[in-house]
DNA sequence: AACAGCTTCAACCGCTGTCTT
DNA sequence: GAAGACAGCGGTTGAAGCTGT
């Protein structure tokens, strides 16, 4: 496969984001949302590479990052996300509203690695893993269409909410959104601009509603195509996760339900392997 | 106050997976 | 089916900040 150089280091400025180059970023992604990263960069009249951006935003500028020290909550969750599937930053961070892989994994190196058992620290599980093919699915299932990055941002900041015998789940960011407004106010970053988060998330990405009823399409489509989810849930859930309840995991900001934050993507794995293990 | 060693974390790098042509 | 293009992921790095002496 070809792969482009992942951008060309002539002319293309490293190193770190000062506030002017943040502020062009974001006042470029409320207007017009991030549709391309490459082109991003060019069309915003920034020197970087559209990688760079596109980390800045994912890991710093994006309205709904939660900023500050780790809860012991968090840390908690983490540990035993972890243990349960290793090194897999952004399925973790799925789990964490307002946490980005990247910050989760420098808690992990800085802290966490450290209260490990010795023991423990050396059955750290290799990263080096082939990534699980789970999104191809999920977009097959509703792309006609070309499916962005943003696209698969909105859709995991839908809400979809799934009930599991009497369970009421939904995704992160049913929790995040209103963890994310308290915590707005970005430091360092002035987030102040006029638009704030709700319009990065809806001017700048046009196509909401499109996107939002390909969701419900998705869940319905999730939900609808085995009768037995409840069953083969429950399976997967003794199967996988054996003595770690997953469906009583830590809750981060509410007593509220059970799995408080998940990632289209950790739904995708349940759903589809949950699917799948009656075949194995 | 000055220095060295340590810690933290933002950012980069290179790879893989997926989509498009 | 092959190849190019792109997004996303995890590992790593290095500058800045912190702490101890």
């Amino acid at each position: 496969m070809g792969r482009a150089p992942c951008c060309e280091k002539l002319g293309l400025k490293k190193g770190p984001w000062t506030p002017e180059e943040d502020q062009i970023l974001i006042n470029y992604i409320n207007t017009n949302g991030h549709n391309n990263w490459r082109a991003l960069p060019k069309q915003a009249g920034l020197l970087r590479c559209g990688k760079s951006c596109r980390l800045r935003w994912i890991n710093y500028l994006r309205p709904d990052i939660k900023r500050g020290n780790f809860t012991n909550e968090e840390e908690e969750t983490i540990l035993k996300l972890h243990e349960m599937l290793g090194n897999r930053w952004s399925a973790i961070a799925a789990r964490l509203p307002g946490r980005t892989d990247n910050e989760i994994k420098n808690v992990w190196h800085t802290h966490l690695k450290k209260r490990l058992p010795p023991q423990e620290n050396n059955n750290i599980k290799s990263t080096k893993k082939p990534r699980p093919k789970q999104k191809k699915k999920l977009e097959i299932t509703k792309k006609s269409n070309k499916t962005s990055s943003k696209q698969k941002q909105e859709k995991e900041e839908e809400e979809p909410i799934i009930k599991i015998e009497g369970r009421t789940m939904m995704s992160p960011n049913t929790q995040c959104s209103s963890s994310s407004n308290n915590n707005n106010n970005n430091d360092g970053v002035s987030m102040n601009n006029s638009s704030g988060g709700e319009s990065i998330n809806n001017d700048g990405d046009g196509n909401k509603d499109d996107n939002l009823a390909l969701d419900e399409e998705f869940w319905s489509e999730v939900l609808s195509s085995d009768n037995s989810y409840d069953e083969d849930a429950r399976k997967f859930e003794d199967i996988e996760f054996g003595d770690l309840d997953l469906f009583h995991f830590p809750l981060l900001s509410s007593s509220a339900s059970t799995v408080a934050c998940d990632g289209m993507d950790s739904w995708y794995d349940f759903c589809t392997k949950s699917l799948e293990l009656p075949q194995l």
